[in-house]
DNA sequence: TGCCCCGAGATTGCATGCAATAAGTTCCGA
DNA sequence: TCGGAACTTATTGCATGCAATCTCGGGGCA
């Protein structure tokens, strides 16, 4: 049925490992956060069912889900549009992830077991490592680890599971915050005491340390993608 | 299983108004809601899309939404399973319920205008006037309906997506929490203090009532659904 | 008796076709 | 030259068919 054999050239067959509808569904999420399709632009299905050698079918299955994720926005009989994000928009979900973050904190300072604690300090060592290697996108990801773990520790699934999806949603933008060194720096900084607070179950101080944290790095952030787009801006390859 | 012949109220003809699509996602959510889908049990497409009139391709693009929407679960090749709660589960929500609140009423205190406070004050009159009619079903909603008002009050849209989200997951739950007389009194009491600290703007009280409140309501629905099911169950018809 | 394999039936995942609707284009009159 | 209406094209929403996969009951074997 399909063409499996030789084709590696032009279109990259993208061999969907499990169903075909969670590809996709992976797959437009990474062009969304990657800024391959543009805010606010229409997602023409057809291209997109062409580009990544599927039907129609599990593609719309996707644009379903990246709807319910704040990504796209569907209207009847129109089609899929990637939503733009003004700011204010990142910044009202920093503010969620700042909420949701404080009752992780508390929580997870309770709870978390030592191998929990362990394992963030193992990725913070790994961090700490990419940020003297220089290595902006590893330090990213490793960072962004970190936070949810701490969250996971907290052994509260629907926490985990909206704190992930918010903070997939804006991914994108957090990243500029850490395009500053001296930024950067103070952020290792802070996680130092993050972890400190954590390992200690300070709750109370870590929940405020973490608040202190996201405020500060978004600042940062915005700073920076005002500087570079007048509009809400993705940075490009803010992913892997 | 259905008699397909004579049928006046198994299977009216429901009328799509909008897309298929968004009818049969609102119509399934309805039914788990409402516990017509046992928690535990696969959903199989062929029985639903008989019982809705509708093909299978919207009513599987309803459940990939309803498994974002953390309702059902989806096994490749399986098929469609509705999620059962422990009471552990619920009560995590309810914690993030009340963290999210918690952000919404110090932003809601600070940014509602006049006008939104008026409003919740009138559905406040709405209220009560249902809890003297002793109309549970609708005191519940409007009930529902003031706390997604102060949060939306806060003028975040991240923040209102979230906790609607969240709400219409564990709808079915809270419901029990005012089959006792005396904590429904109770709970209209809290309410008044709620609206009036609203009306006052005054952020951190309203923060610690509307978290007193929760935790309150919760403990009597708990209690009420292990009472009335050694297992998570809904209360029937717990929605319109 | 209990366990494992397997084959028929049921069910899901996906591709495709068709009708309905929106978007884009042309042509006409003012 | 410009505005608008009718028409053409493009695109979406949905139904259906087919292949792949799972479920489950029966028979063979230890």
């Amino acid at each position: 049925m399909q063409s499996r054999g030789m084709s590696d050239q032009n279109s990259p067959p993208e061999p969907p490992h499990g169903t075909r509808s969670a590809f996709v569904t992976e797959r437009v999420r990474d062009m969304i956060i990657r800024g391959e399709l543009e805010p606010g632009s229409r997602i023409n299905e057809r291209v997109v069912v062409e580009q990544l050698n599927i039907s129609r079918t599990p593609l719309r299955e996707a644009f379903k889900v990246l709807e319910r994720e704040g990504l796209i926005s569907i209207r009847p009989n129109v089609g899929a549009t990637v939503v733009s994000f003004t700011m204010d928009d990142v910044e009202a979900s920093i503010e969620v992830l700042i909420g949701l973050e404080a009752i992780g904190a508390e929580r997870a300072a309770e709870r978390a077991t030592e191998a929990e604690i362990a394992e963030v300090a193992d990725l913070h060592a790994r961090m700490v490592a990419a940020y003297e290697a220089s290595e902006l996108m590893a330090y990213f990801h490793v960072n962004q680890d970190i936070h949810q773990k701490i969250v996971d520790a907290a052994r509260n699934p629907a926490l985990s599971r909206v704190y992930a999806g918010e903070c997939a949603r804006i991914r994108r933008f957090r990243f500029a915050g850490n395009s500053d060194r001296s930024r950067w720096s103070r952020a290792v900084q802070e996680h130092e005491q993050i972890l400190d607070a954590f390992a200690r179950r300070q709750g109370p101080l870590l929940r405020e340390l973490l608040r202190a944290h996201h405020i500060a790095g978004w600042q940062q952030a915005r700073r920076a993608l005002e500087a570079g787009a007048p509009r809400a801006m993705p940075a490009r390859g803010a992913t892997k």
